[in-house]
DNA sequence: GTATGATTCATACGTTCGTTTCATCGCTGG
DNA sequence: CCAGCGATGAAACGAACGTATGAATCATAC
């Protein structure tokens, strides 16, 4: 390194430990390979957040909160603006999906790792999953009950069942945006973000507003009439 | 153990991996931990396997095949309903979810195992993934290819976006389906796959079918006029 | 019955893991 | 100037990892 890396070696760790769990998995990345990323000793780690635990929480933590403040940020924004009425379903919608996917086209390095291991954790059965995940949820119950309020003729459980879907789509396009290029060879460009927030509000606002389905069960010689 | 469990070797080191890797990710379970549940010789798995990768990939290939196998026949079934038109959209999609999340709520505990595995590889950023999601190409591409004919006004990068978009969906529902559990308090039931099948199916054919957006991007300041 | 090839077994190897220890450094208050 | 303390450094710990080895066991064909 040319120039000296001036910044606490709390924050070094952060980072390094971010883009190698986006990168390998948090079991398939070593404290030694962190610490020799991060250009610190082996024992910051035990030193700085007691142990590798501690560090994961920390890489969580650090990114969870500026998210979820971002996200109320604009959904306040856009209820402001229609105040009395609800806000717009792709206002909502886009107050959701914008920061996350922001995040990842950051030129902030640590952002799109970050947003590649939030996508990639939703998969995790780990524990650690749920204590970070537990921190959204407030998040979600308000953009829940807003969405509620936009569709007042769709029952909860679908609302529910539809934004389910929707964390679906966002954290795969979110981690697994690579995926994506190999399949379309090239022509898919998952790091156009306006392009993509444009197109994932659309495929969804058109998804969460489609009349509930016949709950009649579909057989397979039964096929569309 | 009661009574002796007489499979082969081969097929109870497969079902214990299976299991175990969606449950602890394949750094996250050792051969030892799978051996063990198998009942069988640590060094069982070099000798059949050759090693842990070539577990793994055993793991996925013994239902990979199946599971596209049964996708090809439900979408030709559909097909063949509506010759000489197109199939509608809700079957093809139908073809598309119905294998995958049978096999989640299947009575054979390796189905939802595997299940959950392969919501979990996507987001994996192993090389072990790209070698096994390379077996969906050929099937994916057909799907892309019907989906074209049934909505010729949609450009094929939108196409290929909103599949992606939908794989999410499946991904997650499938790996992750525990997580609505708590976000809903348990009003959503991820185990009702036809109720599922048919929400799924119902959201996305809206996505599939919206116009694509006016390019036009999105201000903050500038919401839905 | 026994020879032969396939399979299973107990065991060990070398490596890497997370964690710990204790000496050393650098700054700051008195 | 130096006592005190937060921070870093080098080295080592036991445990667990994937893999390899050679003997023991099993099934089958002659």
């Amino acid at each position: 390194m040319s120039t000296t890396d001036t910044r606490d070696t709390r924050v070094r760790l952060l980072d390094a430990a971010e883009g190698l769990f986006a990168g390998h998995g948090l079991d398939g990345t070593s404290l030694r390979a962190i610490t020799s990323a991060a250009n610190v000793n082996l024992a910051s780690v035990n030193y700085h957040f007691g142990s590798k635990e501690g560090l994961i929480g920390a890489v969580f933590h650090r990114r969870i909160e500026p998210l979820n403040h971002e996200r109320f940020r604009l959904l306040d924004l856009a209820e402001q603006a229609a105040t009395p009425e609800p806000p717009g379903l792709e206002d909502v919608l886009h107050a959701f999906l914008a920061p996350p996917l922001r995040l990842r086209a950051s030129s902030d390095p640590g952002g799109m790792h970050f947003a590649c291991l939030m996508g990639r954790v939703f998969a995790e059965p780990n524990e650690v999953k749920m204590q970070a995940l537990s921190q959204f949820r407030p998040m979600a119950e308000r953009f829940a009950e807003v969405l509620g309020r936009i569709l007042p003729d769709l029952p909860q459980t679908e609302l529910l069942w539809r934004m389910h879907f929707l964390i679906g789509s966002l954290a795969h396009t979110i981690a697994a945006g690579d995926l994506i290029c190999v399949l379309s060879s090239g022509t898919c460009d998952p790091d156009d973000v306006d392009g993509l927030l444009q197109r994932l509000t659309t495929y969804a606002a058109a998804g969460f507003r489609a009349p509930v389905a016949d709950p009649v069960s579909r057989k397979e010689s039964n096929l569309t009439p």
